[in-house]
DNA sequence: GATAAATTGTACCAGATGGTTCATTTGGTC
DNA sequence: GACCAAATGAACCATCTGGTACAATTTATC
């Protein structure tokens, strides 16, 4: 196996570039988010990674530490993200149950518009979450969602227009799953039932029965 | 890179055990079910499953083929697993509304008990149901369950139980949504908001609001 | 323009991993 | 009990993969 004794190098180019962090850590996030939600954690390539982005490998260990840190990284972007999306909802000043059709209604097309975003959440529980546990960002947050929902909820209850005794957890719940399985579960959807719940002209009546769905859970 | 030829092995043991291809085959899908279930495909370890096997590496090759024909014999039973259980259901008896109820019911609880089975349609959902489509076992099964949905639905409307218009295939993506999800993203809804929804003193409001909601969206 | 810290390039590697080679043993069949 | 296909064992390997060593270049600061 002749050992090449750390070569001459005599020729090495001397070549230019200039400095961009910024640039260089939102490229490897954006081609890092694109195979990990494609391979998941342990499928994705490191390698392959480097190779999506406008800078080498070494520029991920040097900003990402290790695999596991530029998983997180990308995780907690796009927590970040829907949480942003969560906070600009705007549904305090609409009745009760306009507000609530309305959230249902965001969330469900949150959710359609951002399969990144559900494959990600998918690979996070394979994994226990065990990433979102260990990330400083994630932890302190993101109730804000179950606040807005119990102001609204409770607003309908005082007007008369929802039964009393549901808990806020268990509304956002049934949105969640409602607005989620679709995406998750496409696959297995299409290839069991053979319909594409992500087709144009299936997605919009899915839409509307969990929008309708959620009124009926609510209503009085 | 000393070649080592074909070593002596004089003291090759001369040793002694019994044929049992079933068993040896049972042995290998269970410890690949638990490692694949753990940690997906990519994740999972051919040589940690063959360490968890009463067998060697070498019978799973034997028996498999490769690990991805490993996985697909997983996938496979798990399918035939569920089938059967809906198959199993008896509810042509039971008034409309108690049969869907029913119905909802045993598919949470089926969900609940076999995270496992869960887990394993995540997995195979982020591989785009690739396996699931390949599958020669799985390719003309598995409608059933909409035709007993249907059934039972076409009896409810008849009776005036059931308001009209409304898709089996919807019915059960509602249910089948509000029984995976709260396994599926069991981790991730925990460290988000700091409830477990396996708990036991949780599971059953869970899985009342669930039967509840299903039948919300059906009454008339 | 000297200096140090931040940033980037190139080549490389040790260990992990899926899969194989070759030989042997077992059990049914005639 | 000879014969053969099915079943099993033990060691081995080529390749992939996450991660690094080492050094160079750029940029801000004074």
């Amino acid at each position: 196996m002749e050992k090449t004794v750390t070569p001459p190098r005599t020729d090495r180019k001397t070549q230019s570039w200039t400095q961009d962090p910024e640039g260089v850590r939102r490229s490897i996030l954006d081609a890092a988010r694109i195979e990990f939600v494609e391979h998941g954690l342990s499928g994705a390539r490191v390698d392959e990674i480097a190779a999506k982005t406008a800078t080498s490998k070494r520029m991920i260990y040097y900003y990402f530490g290790d695999k596991e840190g530029l998983y997180r990284a990308v995780i907690e972007e796009m927590y970040d993200r829907i949480r942003r999306f969560e906070r600009g909802l705007d549904l305090g000043a609409l009745p009760p149950d306009e507000a609530m059709a309305k959230l249902a209604g965001f969330t469900f097309d949150y959710h359609a518009d951002n399969p990144d975003f559900v494959r990600m959440v998918m690979i996070e529980n394979i994994h226990h979450a065990r990433h979102l546990a260990t990330s400083t960002k994630i932890a302190t947050l993101n109730l804000s969602i179950i606040d807005v929902i119990r102001e609204i909820y409770k607003r309908g209850v005082a007007e008369g227009l929802f039964r009393p005794g549901i808990e806020a957890l268990d509304i956002h719940l049934t949105i969640s799953a409602l607005s989620f399985y679709n995406v998750s579960n496409r696959a297995s959807i299409r290839q069991v039932f053979g319909h594409d719940m992500g087709a144009p002209d299936i997605l919009p009546q899915r839409r509307q029965t969990a929008i309708d769905t959620v009124m009926r859970m609510l209503r009085a």
